[in-house]
DNA sequence: TGAGTGCGCATTGTCAACAATATCTTGTTT
DNA sequence: AAACAAGATATTGTTGACAATGCGCACTCA
């Protein structure tokens, strides 16, 4: 397959494209991501050409390359402006999370090879390790996601890798940012992968899959809950510099 | 919701975008869709540009949209190819297919509003009584993705509809084009719609989205074993001129 | 004759100026 | 004073020219 990636960091694709427009859509989109761009900001074309140093060529390319992703909203005439993820588009996230990452755990019990179910492992040992070390540590999200990361790429579908990690995840890490304060520190995701993992050991789809849906609708209510009562009184723009 | 939309005719979405870069999309993807360029053709910027009576802007950024709905490959610095669907891209599509369908199904059990049930049932009764009136009807597969369109919708869900019919839909389309020889007569169809509607009749997610996800299985079934034997001697570009 | 190298051409990437559209401001009218 | 209309301004859409890269061809040399 490709290189045994495995961190976070490493994940970011597109890393190829020495293109100005490749390179506009990187920084673009970390400054969305990270909120240095706020949610529902307008994009004012020359003034980011500007900042980035590049035509306003290449940048819009950047600006359509970010609405593909979901990332931004474009309008004709009027312009591009951040998406707002309020409590609904969230809720809706992990419903399409559910679906598609049940399906790539169920493929993954299928396809994936030995070698890769021990990598696997090896990676979830490490994050219990240290989880055991730092009681409050906040890898704990970044473990996750490159847990999840593993499995979809085990599944041996590429479109649905590509939807999943080229798209929604970027979604997913915008969410992330936003809310990450209330990291949930509970060592509860650790469990729940111990058991997807044995199912993935044990060839067995059916069960692989209603795992992860399990994992990920209970993920889903635990936004619900914890996002329900507030709403927009504290999921606003955020001040992140 | 939206206009009560029903003919496939009537599915084509950005049908508001007057800009020059949104009716180039259209036409470039449907030119693709129906094969006027072929699978694995190169696209000229200059020539089509020509082609379209457009400059090259527009043309670029239309490009970039079909990459985005997967129609088109893009490689830096060497240009555009229309996608190639061999029978492996084709499976994995329905993988992906029927995690989401499946769950737009139990979402529209959940979510559907009993006028739009009503509809439903309506569209069914009319393809019905087309399949029974012409045996040996071709108007089987656009009714059977009327059906499927009308459910997605149904689920509430807009991520989950702008991944189904924006982007899923199209690369669905074009294979349809390719191999619309090979239409399958069988009204198991019809009976599997009918099995679908009583359980969102029922609000039976449950049901509603295992009865989709087998449908959708069956399809894929079907499809590797007409396919599968033949494999890429009779899949050719085809001269549909 | 075959392999390798360098040049020339075709194509993609980028830029800055121009055109078209929307938004904002200002003034007028009721 | 509020609402509407018309003009001014800012922003997006489009264009053609220029730069950079890749590819193919021919030519050379072993």
């Amino acid at each position: 397959m490709n290189k045994s990636s495995s961190s976070v960091a490493e994940i970011q694709n597109q890393t190829d494209d020495k293109t100005l427009s490749g390179q506009t859509t990187l920084a673009l989109r970390e400054a969305i991501i990270k909120g240095d761009i706020a949610p529902g900001e307008k994009l004012n074309e020359p003034k980011l050409a500007e900042q980035f140093q590049v035509s306003r060529g290449p940048l819009r390319e950047a600006i359509r390359r970010l609405v593909a992703m979901r990332l931004v909203k474009h309008v004709p005439h009027v312009g591009a402006t951040v998406v707002t993820l309020e409590l609904k588009s969230i809720l809706e996230l992990y419903d399409v999370r559910e679906a598609l990452e049940g399906k790539a755990a169920a493929l993954a019990a299928e396809n994936m090879s030995p070698q890769d179910i021990a990598k696997l492992r090896s990676l979830l040992e490490l994050h219990r390790q240290h989880s055991e070390d730092n009681p409050g540590q906040y890898m704990q999200t970044d473990g996750d996601f490159d847990f999840h990361y593993q499995i979809i790429k085990g599944s041996g579908n590429q479109l649905l890798t590509d939807q999943l990690c080229d798209e929604l995840y970027h979604l997913i890490r915008m969410f992330r940012f936003q809310t990450s304060r209330f990291k949930s520190r509970s060592n509860r995701a650790l469990i729940e992968h111990e058991q997807l993992i044995y199912a993935i050991e044990q060839r067995d789809p059916q069960l692989a899959e209603m795992l992860m849906r399990k994992h990920i609708a209970r993920a889903k209510t635990a936004i619900k809950q914890a996002l329900g009562n507030i709403e927009s009184s504290d999921i606003e723009p955020s001040s992140v510099k």
